[in-house]
RNA sequence: UAAGUAAGACAAAUAAUCGCGGCUGACAAGACCGAAAGGCGUCAGGUGAGGAAAGUCCGGGCUCCCAAGGGCAGGAUGCCGGAUAACGUCCGGUGGAGGCGACUCCAAGGCCAGUGCAACAGAAAUAUACCGCCAGCCCCUGGCUGGUAAGGGUGGAAGGGCAGUGUAAGAGACUACCGCCCGGCCGGUAACGGCCGGGGCACAUGUAAACCCCAUCCGGAGCAAGACCGAAACGAGACAUAGGCCGGCCCGGCUGUCUCAGGUGGGUUGCUUGAGCCUGCCGGCAACGGCAGGCCUAGAUAGAUGAUUAUUCGCGACAUAACCCGGCUUAUCGUCUUGCUUACCAA
RNA sequence: GGGGCAUUGGCGCAGUUGGGAGCGCGCAACAUUCGCAUUGUUGAGGCCGUGGGUUCGAAUCCCAUAUGCUCCA
């Protein structure tokens, strides 16, 4: 991803989790934080509850691709967490992808067109 | 053709664009990050999950720890022979069970080494007489004593089975056949099978997935194993007091510089050439082994296979390597190949 | 990568040499009361997680499997 890092830690994750907004639709869970860099970083949870490995990484892939290709309509400076759902499961790519520009828009994260 | 049975193969395909992880090559080679070890940009090429990668139920390699040697305890396996690095796996047999058959299935050592348990029912569960049968006696529509396991009834199981002889009634008391036990001979590496003789049955119900006995095997932990490089902080030592702080000065303390130990955050390695795969020939019924030729086929470290478009069909199941192999078990949409069996039809 | 435990009425739990499926709370009915609570009596409710096996007989023994919880690194 050009303008983009991942989020590895657990430390990462739980000062998101603490200090972070969320919005929540039907197949995910985004929280924002700003982070006072020049670029994004994302992470991506996905639940045992959710599935088998397969399951769970083929959401993984779904989030990443879908981010990567709107990454253009974001803003940046900001630590994102997408959580996936139990009702995301076996979900296509037009779906994923259109949840997370939801979840996008009701944050206000999004650039205006 | 239909039904079945056994063995095996495949696991949607093709193309384009964008994206991801290793590898190789070329170009840059420094202006970056880091204390160090080390890492790093662009382009091109090639490569990138499974038959179960799963469950973690067994076995081995590898690594470290412990160790003079041996035993006990504990655990596992359990007809015989073979294969193998090894196995609880596989192959071939024996015995038993099922099927018309092809064929399939079996935790299949030992309750005549010992101990335990067998509720209820039943007279009695390893020792006995309830009914009955027979004999004798008596106070004779009955009772008592003795004999008896052929019959009834209970039970999962009643003391070898069945037929005959025999007897008061019966009984391996005796006899034939079957079963059991013992001995011998023959075949077989063996499990075992066949034959002969004896015991006349005294040992003899079931349970070892009850304790146990017998035989064989097993040291412990696991790649987050282990090896290497190694900050900061903490610790030890040395030096300098040249400088700063405490002070009038010295000692001393803090700070400073250097060294060492330890091995945390982090990094490198282990990490994929291996009991490897394919083809052919040879040995073996087979599992498998030998020889020759060819091939190199993921190696991530928060963890790489996705998205879009087009075409085709049956509209795609179960499921993602994490040190590596050999098995087992479980999940699974379907497609194909071959051998064999049975039934029907045709020649 | 290794190890352990649990699964029994609606809920929480007992159940050992393998032979009866139980306890408390809850539920229903009846009694008591003017009525309710309390109390008492009675009752219903179970494939003992699932599938096989051993045994005359399995919640219990053995094997496989599913789900949940948990420990170590």
């Amino acid at each position: 991803m050009e303008y983009s890092e991942s989020l590895k830690k657990n430390r990462d994750f739980q000062i998101i989790y603490k200090e972070g907004k969320s919005f929540a639709n039907r197949y995910l869970v985004l929280y924002v934080r700003e982070n006072g860099l020049q670029k994004n970083r994302l992470g991506i949870s996905v639940s045992k509850k959710v599935g088998n490995s397969i399951v769970r990484h083929r959401l993984t892939r779904l989030i990443r691709e879908s981010y990567r290709l709107q990454e253009a309509m974001f803003n940046s400076g900001l630590d994102m967490v997408v959580i996936a759902r139990a009702s995301a499961k076996g979900k296509g790519y037009q779906e994923i992808s259109s949840a997370l520009m939801h979840l996008g828009k009701l944050h206000g994260v999004l650039k205006r067109v």
